[in-house]
DNA sequence: ATAGGGTTAG
């Protein structure tokens, strides 16, 4: 019977049942006078027991012994309960045991994974005063217990009071300087410990790997990884799994290829962080389809793969996919983490799927997963997208809530949606509210005035700026030149470009280019802007042509618009917008056949013009108004509006500006067609749906048309309401029947 | 029965 009994605890089939049935028997049979049965028992029970219940077996205990805790104590920190191994380590000193050389390290190790510094420090006293400070296993485990404390002084102390420092104490100190990034430092080690005449083994050279990918040295990361194999050392999945992502940053597909190959023939893809490694790496190396081939190939679908799978997807371009396997997965109960979520919501977010990315906010919280920091810089931009300030707010709310406030990352995005909802204000104020800020927070706010049209507050930004520790990058200038073109200031436009290079190491691309040239373009000096495009170090793109071709309407310049146009029909021949243009240009000097052969051209390559559309939040929801569009339900209110709004207009002396459009029909229709216009639509259904006074904010896909901003300036006054309108261009803030952007846009 | 290393979200 002991034999039987004794038998059925230790097997791995055995359930909680036969766990109380034998609980049973021991009560009988009183076998708790055995300590290896007892022992086993509550083996048996930690398994499926928590913490609280199991001590209250422990308590019940006639004599517990240190065999008794030592089997609960390593059962959880096998079943990585770190929080229960805590707790029965000082159930076990209430009981007036005291912990062996053999149960302390499991101990420290809760304490290390577990990040609490103070329970280590009371362990590691206890360890000193009981005289087992110079047991080595006991004070590495110190060591890496103050290393993930991020104690790295505690830990050197200690390691370097070690008499005998093995490999698995330098490993550890190597580890530890890696992760915080501090590669240089572990170099120093690595080599100090061979100087000692004790060699690395895998562990000691996958800490170095994984310190130099983190630390984003990828090459040295790779040339590491090739040092390693030409010593003879193999590599195993840790090994492969901390150089993929160095892999993938280089884009070194082939590299990538025979790693691949290599964890084939080891086996090594049966491992799960491999295979999300290999995944992400052909994700970066733009393989998409290696990668699906890789993800379809596996057996149990691991959630770490499965992550790495989704941005792998988004990165390619591949959201809808992205978003099928969301949902199957999903749907077959696997359970999902924040990382999971983050990634699909960044995918929305970053792909034009913004209403998608709030709903999918919304599943995750029913789903009773916790949004962090991570998830809140993801999801934050699909508001600002769509202008739908409540929302933003709303999430801005809730990160304060949460307590997720002093990350720059979260600043920085709301900075941004502040700023693409018109709220530069509040922008602004969130800017100075951060208690640290980078590069991105200084460019978004910077990006914020241009698109503003504040040349003076960007330029302010600039210099504060320079006053830090950071340096202006590509981004940076794109802002301060475009608020220079978004005000015509052309000398000015002029000294920040040519100090680019010259002052601050920031060689002029593409889009400084192009800023350059619609400065000068739009304030009519198209020839200077012209002899830019043609003196340019590389061949202009279209938005460089596309630039001076606006500014050509806008000046009647047909010759310099016909070169424009020819070079954009190479460019991208399928984009609407070109031929618009031009035949615009013909229709604005009566040139009907010219203007026909243009839309004869659109019509053979099967182009449509792109319908102007626009979107106004309104409380919590978000609508589309297409131009020319009857759907919306409450159209017919909408030109009831529009008809009351119209004689209050004219009778304050406003014309239509017919020559907005550009076709050649009738002039009554013209009124009509303009009457159509998407962003008045929008405009109008605010009106209606909002109280007096309330602030209106509405994009368009296209840039405003002349008619719609004298319209919208009226309206913002005999309506009083601010109105801001963000098109394709910049802001334009209505307000007492005048536009923040002084008519020049 | 005790110690060291890895992947995936901005």
């Amino acid at each position: 019977m002991f034999q039987s009994i004794s038998q059925c605890l230790n097997s791995s089939t055995s359930t909680l049942f036969h766990a109380r049935q034998a609980h049973a028997l021991f009560l009988k049979f009183d076998f708790f006078s055995n300590t290896q049965l007892t022992t086993s028992l509550l083996t048996l029970y930690s398994h499926y027991l928590p913490f609280p219940q199991l001590s209250i077996i422990l308590s019940s205990l006639p004599q517990p012994t240190i065999f008794s805790f030592s089997s609960i104590v390593h059962a959880f920190a096998r079943s990585h309960h770190f929080h229960h191994v805590l707790g029965a380590f000082s159930h076990m000193g209430s009981r007036g045991l005291v912990p062996d050389s053999y149960l302390l390290p499991s101990a420290i190790k809760a304490c290390a994974i577990l990040k609490a510094l103070k329970p280590g420090r009371q362990v590691h006293g206890f360890a000193a005063v009981s005289g087992f400070g110079s047991d080595s296993i006991l004070v590495s485990s110190l060591v890496h217990m103050y290393l993930k404390c991020n104690r790295i002084e505690d830990a050197r102390k200690l390691f370097d009071s070690m008499s005998e420092r093995d490999v698995i104490g330098w490993s550890a100190m190597i580890a530890g300087y890696s992760r915080l990034g501090l590669v240089d430092k572990a170099k120093e080690l690595f080599s100090e410990m061979r100087n000692e005449g004790v060699e690395p083994n895998l562990v000691s050279w996958n800490g170095m790997i994984a310190g130099f990918g983190n630390a984003g040295s990828y090459i040295e990361a790779v040339m590491l990884f090739r040092e390693m194999i030409s010593e003879g050392f193999l590599p195993d999945g840790s090994t492969v799994s901390c150089v993929l992502p160095g892999i993938g940053n280089l884009e070194d597909v082939l590299l990538g290829e025979q790693v691949h190959g290599y964890a084939i023939k080891q086996g090594l893809e049966l491992d799960n962080f491999v295979l999300s490694a290999l995944l992400d790496m052909y994700g970066r190396c733009g393989c998409a389809s290696e990668m699906s081939r890789v993800f379809n190939g596996i057996d149990q679908t691991e959630i770490g793969s499965l992550n790495a799978f989704l941005t792998g997807l988004s990165r390619n371009g591949l959201v809808d996919t992205a978003l099928e396997v969301f949902k199957k997965f999903k749907a077959r109960e696997m359970e999902l983490n924040v990382v999971t979520w983050t990634s699909i919501i960044a995918s929305c977010s970053q792909n034009g799927k913004d209403m998608e990315a709030l709903e999918l906010f919304r599943d995750m919280q029913a789903d009773g997963v916790e949004p962090n920091a991570v998830t809140i810089p993801s999801l934050i931009p699909a508001c600002g997208n769509i202008s739908a300030l409540m929302h933003g707010k709303e999430i801005h709310c809730f990160s304060l809530r949460k307590g997720i406030f002093d990350d720059v990352y979260v600043g920085s995005a709301l900075i941004d949606m502040y700023s693409n909802c018109g709220r530069i204000q509040l922008a602004r104020r969130c800017f100075d509210l951060m208690p640290s800020r980078n590069l991105v927070s200084w460019n978004a706010v910077m990006s914020g005035y241009a698109m503003h049209g504040k040349a003076k507050e960007t330029f302010e930004m600039f210099h504060m700026m320079l006053q830090t520790d950071h340096k202006p990058d590509s981004i940076t200038f794109t802002s301060v030149l475009s608020a220079c073109s978004q005000n015509g200031l052309t000398e000015e436009g002029w000294n920040y470009f040519n100090s680019m290079s010259k002052e601050y190491d920031v060689k002029p691309q593409m889009e400084h280019y192009a800023c350059i040239v619609t400065l000068l373009s739009r304030v009519g000096k198209l020839e200077e802007a012209y002899s830019v495009v043609k003196e340019m170090p590389f061949e202009p793109d279209a938005c460089v042509w596309g630039a001076l071709l606006s500014s050509c309407r806008v000046h009647h310049n047909l010759s310099l618009a016909e070169i424009a146009a020819e070079k954009l029909f190479v460019l991208e021949p399928d984009n609407p917008g070109n031929y618009v243009l031009l035949s615009n240009i013909y229709a604005s000097k009566g040139m009907w056949d010219e203007e026909n052969r243009i839309r004869d051209m659109m019509k053979n390559k099967g182009l449509r013009k792109n319908p102007g559309c626009s979107w106004i939040e309104i409380g919590r929801r978000v609508h589309t108004l297409l131009s020319g569009d009857k759907s919306h339900p409450q159209m017919k209110e909408i030109l009831e509006k529009s008809d009351k709004l119209s004689i209050e207009i004219k009778k304050s002396g406003y014309l239509p500006m017919t020559k907005s459009v550009l076709q050649d029909v009738e002039e009554q229709d013209k009124e009509q067609i303009l009457c159509g216009h998407s962003e008045k639509l929008a405009v109008v259904l605010g009106l209606i749906n909002t109280n007096p006074g309330q602030p209106l904010q509405v994009i368009k896909n296209l840039r405003i048309c002349d008619d719609c901003h004298a319209v919208i300036k009226v309206i913002s006054r005999i309506e009083d309401r601010e109105i801001f309108v963000r098109d394709t261009n910049r802001f334009h803030h209505f307000k007492d029947g005048v536009c923040s952007c002084g008519d020049f846009w």
